[in-house]
DNA sequence: GCTTACGGTAAGTCATGACTTACAAATTAG
DNA sequence: CTAATTTGTAAGTCATGACTTACCGTAAGC
């Protein structure tokens, strides 16, 4: 469902860049901005998607806005590779079944 | 390293798709392309996507090529996420324990 | 041998998205 | 109130990538 969105923002270097640079501490839009090789305009469209796909939240004070992480992404995504898994393996498990089965008709 | 393939391979919704399919049973090409909107040759392509990012392989038999899941793709997106978890938890650790001598101070 | 089936590749089109500069809104400082 | 700081938004440019059709190589069947 909302899958794409986080795949999709972790795809890009910079944004992961940002990302990753929040992993440390709650930064601004000025500090993420220096910190990268592009715009402040260009962080502040990467920060519109990272929160789209809820990896980051925003936090107002003042003129300034203070990004930190948001869990809801990482663990949206980490599901998805958990459910992945399982399906993968009861899929093998009846696959080995038949063959067993095979072997014994 | 490899993280951008493997985010970039699964941010698009066909490949995904094609990558889920596999999840019950190995499949051929054009049994992966009559189950998508799309053309062959774009399931084509995909797969070709999805093979360097490390999320498919290939066993040709004959003419026919049997496209089945490779576990390393997402062993390293595992992997990331549980890396950026321990970081973030360590950053926080040390806030929080920033804040308490501050209080103390 | 020839034909058919399967699938990868080439070339071209079109949409998306990452980036820039210019501008506007909002809060703080004097 | 005015000026300065911080940040989001608008508009436009340019590269990337997802898709198509046409084509080529290769293995199997008659």
């Amino acid at each position: 469902m909302t899958y794409k969105l986080v795949f999709s923002a972790l795809a890009d270097d910079t944004r992961r860049h940002i990302f990753e640079s929040l992993k440390g501490r709650p930064q601004t839009v000025g500090e993420l901005a220096e910190e990268q090789p592009v715009s402040r305009p260009a962080v502040s469209q990467h920060l519109r998607v990272l929160q789209a796909a809820q990896l980051v939240s925003v936090n107002p004070e003042g003129t300034r806005r203070i990004y930190s992480i948001n869990q809801d992404g990482l663990h949206a995504l980490r599901h998805y590779i958990d459910e992945y898994w399982t399906d993968v393996l009861s899929a093998y498990q009846s696959e080995i079944l038949k063959q067993t089965g095979d072997k014994d008709a």
